[in-house]
DNA sequence: ATCGAACCCCCTTTTC
DNA sequence: GAAAAGGGGGTTCGAT
């Protein structure tokens, strides 16, 4: 395990030299630390969305629901399918739209 | 909590009448999903650089200490390490330079 | 948050005196690393048993995602079922036997 | 990819004839599923210490801790911390008695 | 044997 | 304040 890091930046100044590492260092983390912040945005105006939601007589819990399942039926079952079905249908279990 | 659903609008077709409650739901759902793709890709973002930092030779779980750190509040630091510290002693642990 | 060590147990002997503490805390820790140890060779117990399916013609993945299935159905999908489908058939998702 | 499971297993009922293979097939996944169960138990003991533990006024956190640092190799951790070092100071982050 | 991907568990925050 | 949802971290699995 290679440190990367310029032992002569060793102070707590806002960034150092010795080496390009402590400005590289620093530009990686606020790169990250900006974009999680916009993350973060997202999250909120999401909330929101379900705020307004509810404010019109939907309920939340319910929204998120139909959201994760149109989600698992974007991704799932898909080339393995046909497998799947053999196996369930092997073992007894009723084969159903979803899987 | 009331159902905000218009009976006659049951069918599975596409949209649905009946009331204007079939197609602003819908709208609901997607401005929802399109905001946690967005999310979903800034999440990918963030692991793109988490990978161009390692490929620079630094440690990505460090990073994220260093990120986590940054965003936690000081006090409750010291007051955790202090704790640990007194745990450790406690049940006979060498108190390394690590903890 | 109080720390619920004594502070004369400070030494790094195996167990400390001052009070019942520095042995309850030993008794705790033992105690959680007996059950972790049991569960983890469970875990290879169960990884023994997909090697095995392997070697009998059996595709793991397939079988790992029965075993999500039969749980998911035996768990979820209750309550909020009839709530769910009207919302479902709202936005003109075609209902399904599993949801 | 080969099937591993007869064709004409392919009814809902219960388990199946035509080979082997439905009976194997349920034989694997029972017993994966009973070991499961076996396992999330076990997770369940170890929470209930925990919740005991925290009962006695310890804090949960810290133990996790103090377990993860006995199962590290010790050279790691020193490691670790380190890094983690030379990276806050290479980016002008001061050392705090935390860390 | 290393790499990336998937899964599971814990923790935090939010919601009710 | 209790329950749930989202996010993060760690571990395990399969692939290369």
């Amino acid at each position: 395990m290679q440190a990367a890091v310029s032992q002569e930046s060793a102070k707590p100044q806002p960034t150092t030299t010795g080496g390009i590492t402590g400005e590289h260092l620093s530009q990686l983390v606020e790169r990250i630390e900006r974009l999680e912040e916009e993350k973060a945005d997202l999250g909120q105006d999401i909330r929101d969305i379900y705020t307004e939601a509810k404010g019109h007589g939907f309920d939340a819990k319910v929204i998120r629901q139909i959201i994760k399942i149109r989600k698992m039926d974007q991704n799932e079952m898909d080339e393995q399918e046909a497998l799947l079905h053999l196996y369930m249908q092997a073992i007894g279990m009723r084969p159903t739209q979803a899987h």
